[in-house]
DNA sequence: GTCTATAATGGGATAGAC
DNA sequence: GTCTATCCCATTATAGAC
């Protein structure tokens, strides 16, 4: 499915994405993104109507993936057992090609909230994670891990920071990390994995 | 001491920091910082050669109270024990006056690397913090846990962040979080604070 | 120490040919 | 679907008066 025609469009997000990341979304030009393409800025015109619809369009293919993981995430009933797997399933996505989009998210907060601040499709969503994440919801300390627990995973697949370990080793860490983040607290000691 | 002669520098760093963890640094103008001063662009350009000396002078002044903590932190002999009061430290200068520092660097890591590249007085001082708070240099998982324990810290003293929560406490349950992520593995249960 | 005025540059976006 | 050429605007920064 999805074929091949025209995968300029794909390309665009593509490269816009990853200089978003290096530089952040102000710094980069749309010249910048269209010399790295070989096309001229009038292209991509023609496939996005402005600057910020190429993020936008990122932002819900990502929304659209996260919304497969939430809906397998409420059907479960004993939550407590899912919340592991659930873990999983978003480090898979991290780890695939959602990892830059996560980054992106993740170090330009202020782009996300000053220029996507109600159109941004992932807000809700995030808080349907927590949601599921979190054991007791008026437990802010369980809340916190939560979310740092999302924030491991980005870190752990950041390819800069793979390379500041000695170790080497990464995504499985970040996830290993997580893990504990969103186990019940009091109990554990080396147990999972 | 610091007298109150021409406090118009401390205010436009003031200022233009809350401009920038709000709408960012790139969308900040110059303009935009003067007209909340009620002084124009060029009176900027008296206290400040450049619109990054401000961020800089902001950067500066961060890394000098740092280096107390670690002075002090690189003194001790015990470091196992040195660590909670180490975290303490940090999470009162996170705290006070350089929470908006601090969320500034983690929403704006774009602008940091790609602007402020060799420039920024605190990635030297970050790895020295991490080194001081990681056990183990060979443990990957210790690293990325070090390197979480400042994200709560810094989250959980975001005001935004403390409006979601129930309960609504926070400066303390981020602390309780980042020391119990420190603290030695396999054996914690719910002891210290 | 702060102002007005302006230079110089680069950005996003559009029109219209091909 | 991609190009050339252009418009309009905001930005950083400077010069020089007060």
């Amino acid at each position: 499915m999805a074929g091949r025609r025209s995968d300029t469009r794909e390309r665009i997000q593509q490269i816009a994405l990853d200089l978003f990341v290096e530089q952040g979304y102000e710094k980069t030009s749309l010249r910048e993104i269209a010399e790295q393409l070989d096309v001229t800025k009038a292209a991509l015109y023609y496939h996005f109507r402005t600057k910020e619809d190429i993020v936008a369009s990122v932002l819900d293919d990502l929304a659209a993936s996260l919304d497969e993981v939430l809906d397998w995430g409420k059907a479960q009933q004993d939550l407590v057992q899912a919340r592991e797997e659930l873990l999983r399933r978003l480090a898979k996505l991290i780890e695939g090609k959602f990892g830059p989009v996560m980054r992106f998210m993740q170090e330009n907060q202020p782009a996300l909230k000053h220029t996507f601040h109600e159109r941004n499709p992932l807000v809700g969503r995030m808080q349907d994670v927590f949601g599921l994440l979190v054991a007791d919801e008026q437990d802010p300390a369980a809340q916190l891990r939560a979310r740092l627990s999302l924030v491991a995973l980005v870190i752990g697949n950041n390819p800069q920071f793979q390379g500041e370990a000695d170790g080497g080793a990464s995504p499985e860490v970040a996830l290993e990390v997580a893990l504990d983040l969103v186990s019940p607290r009091g109990e554990q000691a080396g147990a999972a994995t």
